[in-house]
Formats: C-alpha cells, structure tokens, sequence
DNA sequence: AGTGGTTATGTTATTAAATAACACGGACGT
DNA sequence: ACGTCCGTGTTATTTAATAACATAACCACT
C-alpha cells in the first residue's frame, strides 16, 4: 500500500480492524484445526490486520522485529500457512498480502473465493464478496470505484494432468 | 510453462498456432494504429506465439538472440506494449505472459477481459470468454479441468480518488 | 521420564523478477 | 536541416521468492 500515482488527498486511506479480536479469534480457529498459531506467525498477521491496506513481503520482514529485519524464509513460511488457514489473501497483481475481510471462525469454516478491487492510487483494497463478473461491475460502480481492468485466473488441474 | 507436479505424459501440450499469420495481422494492427512493432517487439511476440504456454520474461529473455541473451528492459518494454496492444496477456499468478487467443485485429479492436484456467500440473494455460463466475465453473467443467482457486482482481480508482 | 517421529523455525546462500536512470539513435513533421 | 518524440541500448540496482540444511519444539507412545 505504498504507490501515489497521485498528489491528492489520501486520509481516506484509513482502516478499522479489531487487531485483538482478530488475533483471538484466529487463535481460536487454529485451536480448532489441530494447527499452531506460533510466534511468527501471529506477528506476520498481526502486522497485517495493522496495516492499512495490502502489504508486502518485505515490509512485513523489515517490520517484524523492533530492531532488526527478519529472515525471507520466516516470513514467507507465514504467509503460506495464513494464507492456507483462510486469513489473509494474495493479491497476485501487486505481490502482497491482506487481511482477509471475512476470515473463517470456529463455526464457519469458509475458504471462499474473494475478488478485490485494487485502487491504482492510494493503493486502498476492497474485498467484495461476488460470484458473477457483472456483480463486480455493479458493486464497483456502487462504491464509487472505476475499473479499469479485470484479472481472473483458475488454477487447478486440466483434464489430462487429472 | 515448465513445472510438473506430477510424472505422467504431458503430450498434449501442444498447440497450434500459425505463428506467421499472427506476425502479420499484428503488424497489420499496429500499423492501422499508428504504433510501431519495431524488431524487438516483433520478436518478442513471435517468441511467445511459438512458446507452448505462458511464456517467462526471463525465458523471452534467455531466446531472444541466437548467441546470447538480451537485457532484460529490452523484452519488458516490449512485453509491456504487446499486452497495451491486445495482443499478448500478462498471467499474475505465473510471473508469466501468454498470446492473446482472440487478438484485436484492424476491424476488431477489443480489449477484453480474458479469463484462464491454469493447470498446475501440465503448466498449460486455457483463455475462456466469460462474463460469470459461474461461466468459469461451467466451463471449466466442460472442459474436464478442476478448478482449485480463483483469483480476481479488478484495477481501477476508488471512490476518493478518482 | 525417555524416545522417536513430525512439524516448525533459524540460518546462509542463491535464484528469479522487475525497474531506475541515463545515453544514444532513428523516425518524422515543419 | 532541425528539433522533438519515441524507442532502444546499457549499466546497475532493487524487489521478490526459494533452496538446502541444521536446530529446536511439540506430541504421542511406552
């Protein structure tokens, strides 16, 4: 979240997450899963849900300690495994990371298929729940948010690799 | 296009293009815009006309010349004004860049917003026309491919910022 | 508690991907 | 011929991600 192709205003670059609620209930959800919620990566989400917008790799290694820079490895391990456990999505198009808007709980085990609408300006996202590329047109149009292009890509398995 | 998860027969990665005739229909394009496709990025375009798959800049970059490799900002630039043109696609989740299955032409210029079904094993890539979400399901399973995630991103200004 | 398997981390080094900055050259209109 | 775009050549640097291997923590079983 750190490009201005801009020199205009950019307070409205503000989020509002309950970093501890977030960290608690994602604790809650890896109790339950059998997995482990350990240190680092707790900080790498931590980091995060606390800033404003996707994140970099990077940015998260070079903040993770007080004093100095993490290790790649450390971090990107994280990444994966927050990624994995639904918390945080990739936003391929501009290698980073967010906060995932609607993150599975204890009751509600989703890993869903999340769309973003990336500004090109402030760098804010926006995480919008569709499940038809006109709808993204129509939310977008209702948030105000002109699209310039779409990016949409399956992976899995094609036929003969099944 | 050279990963494999797998050890089976990947055969049918093949396809068929005529490399020659998109040589010239994409010179014919440029020309009608008024744009140049000057040596490079005719070579880079035949490059990835002829690559079985999505195509790595580093791979356009290591083929470029007979002898020895190019310098990278030569084919970036010339990626960049190919995908401006319509005529080749860059695939976010692959580093990676792909010709255009349906290309603008002089009496047809479209860009559009192309979708991909990527298999993960074979690294081969589909481009599917599609307006829903649910378009990319059914297709896909038309196609017998296994849809395992899907990214969407959509690019633009927000509301502020625009 | 001891032991062995599994999972996660620490660490060093390397590879891969992309861009910045600036000099040079060629096309084209006037 | 002249200036001005536009595109290219070139050097260097930045950014992004992973490989490989050693160490440590957790857990289940006896």
């Amino acid at each position: 979240m750190t490009q201005h192709a801009c020199d205009h205003d950019h307070s409205h670059d503000t989020t509002t997450i309950n970093v501890d609620a977030r960290l608690k209930a994602a604790e809650a959800l890896c109790l339950a899963s059998g997995e482990r919620l350990t240190a680092p990566r707790l900080r790498t989400y931590e980091l995060i849900l606390g800033n404003n917008g996707p994140m970099k790799a990077y940015d998260v290694i070079d903040r993770f300690h007080p004093e100095g820079a993490a290790k790649p490895p450390t971090v990107y391990r994280a990444l994966s495994f927050l990624e994995q456990m639904g918390l945080i999505h990739r936003i391929e198009s501009l290698n980073a990371f967010v906060a995932c808007a609607t993150p599975a709980n204890v009751d509600h085990h989703h890993p869903h298929t999340a769309a973003f609408l990336l500004c090109d300006c402030c760098g804010q996202s926006e995480e919008i729940a569709t499940l038809s590329l006109a709808d993204i047109e129509h939310q977008a149009q209702h948030l105000g948010f002109e699209v310039k292009h779409i990016t949409v890509e399956a992976k899995g398995r094609c036929k003969t690799c099944r």
